[in-house]
RNA sequence: GGUGUCAUAGCUCAGUUGGUAGAGCAAAGAACUGAAAAUCCUUGUGUCCCCGGUUCGAUUCCUGGUGACACCA
């Protein structure tokens, strides 16, 4: 029997994922899952440019607005709920369309991660704050190389998440970091096709740009103090969140976050592009 | 109309006692396995306004243009 198909919309913040998606969906008589690290939220429902009620309204989207900042998501658990809802979903269509530009989500339901066991927030807090300083920096990648010279050696020692979560992994579970990276491509019993979305750079800057001034417009300096509470949770690290933050602690004018919005946006969609230079399995098109 | 000041990177500006130039911001490129909109690394992109002159050599000094600004009419 043949597979059934996965169809995966991928591209730049602000391409325009979410219409041609949508349009996808309907051909295909599909919903949308959204593989997306911020829309996932739904306290914050105007700096993340999710789908509008509209278009909501069109197509069943799964993975919008589904979860709180308040629950500590990742790669790995989105890798296990998405290929959950797929495996229902593929029990009654043949094809399904897949949006998003989180490429770490993407990478972990495509391919997989290797299975470390989750997370000692605990141990990762302590490590985290060791890490703060250069210099407990490189007391943890001394470390490190005491107890997994090998990750040592492929780290970046220079990025504190990096060596933490080698560090963290090793110690929490009495295994090198580098002994679970298996690297191993994990088999899905579905077909996969990815379609990369793509503009004129200076077009889809401009895009980005007009966007943010849509957000002010619409009041996202008002979302951002409703959610000042969680300003410390992972998920407000988020580009368009973080900047307010920033203006209301009295760091910066408001005129300044706008700017930088736009400019860290701009570099966010930079990111995701060189990220997916790599995957030569993406058919990209320009629109 | 007259006088003066200025003209250098995408922007704001430094600088060269004459040997073709450098900061900040913007930008470009790279990395990436449970924080990924996160985290991290690298990189200066240039008719020095234009035409002449002096000079071995002019972005720098000098004539003359052009443009901007200021003041005086």
């Amino acid at each position: 029997m043949e597979k059934p198909e996965l169809t995966i919309i991928l591209g730049p913040t602000g391409v325009g994922k979410t219409d041609y998606a949508i349009d996808l969906a309907l051909e295909y008589e599909s919903p949308v899952i959204s593989c997306d690290s911020r829309q996932i939220f739904k306290e914050m429902k105007i700096g993340t440019a999710p789908p509008s009620p509209q278009q909501l309204e069109r197509v069943k989207h799964y993975f919008i607005f589904s979860h709180s900042v308040t629950d500590y998501y990742t790669a790995g658990r989105y890798e296990i709920e998405a290929l959950e809802l797929l495996g229902e979903l593929f029990k009654t269509h043949k094809r399904l369309v897949m949006a998003g530009g989180s490429g770490l989500y993407i990478d972990a339901l495509c391919n997989g991660l290797d299975d470390f066991p989750p997370a000692d927030q605990d141990l990762r807090e302590r490590l985290s704050r060791q890490a703060e300083t250069a210099e407990g920096l490189a007391e943890l990648a001394e470390t490190l190389k005491k107890i997994d010279p090998q990750s040592y050696e492929n780290i970046d020692l220079c990025n504190r998440q990096r060596v933490v979560r080698a560090v963290e992994v090793t110690m929490q579970t009495g295994r090198k970091f580098s002994d679970w990276r298996k690297n191993q491509k994990k088999e899905r019993p579905f077909s996969i096709r990815k379609i990369g979305i793509m503009r004129d750079r200076e077009e889809l800057y401009d895009r980005i740009n007009r966007r943010v001034d849509i957000m002010m417009d619409n009041g996202l300096l008002d979302e951002v103090k409703s959610l000042k509470q969680f300003e410390q949770m992972p998920a407000l690290r988020t580009v368009g969140y973080k900047e307010i933050f920033d203006h209301l602690n009295g760091e910066i004018s408001l005129e300044k976050a706008v700017e930088l919005i736009k400019r860290n946006s701009r570099r966010y969609a930079k990111k995701q592009l060189t990220y997916w230079g790599r995957d030569k399995d993406i058919e990209w098109m320009t629109i």
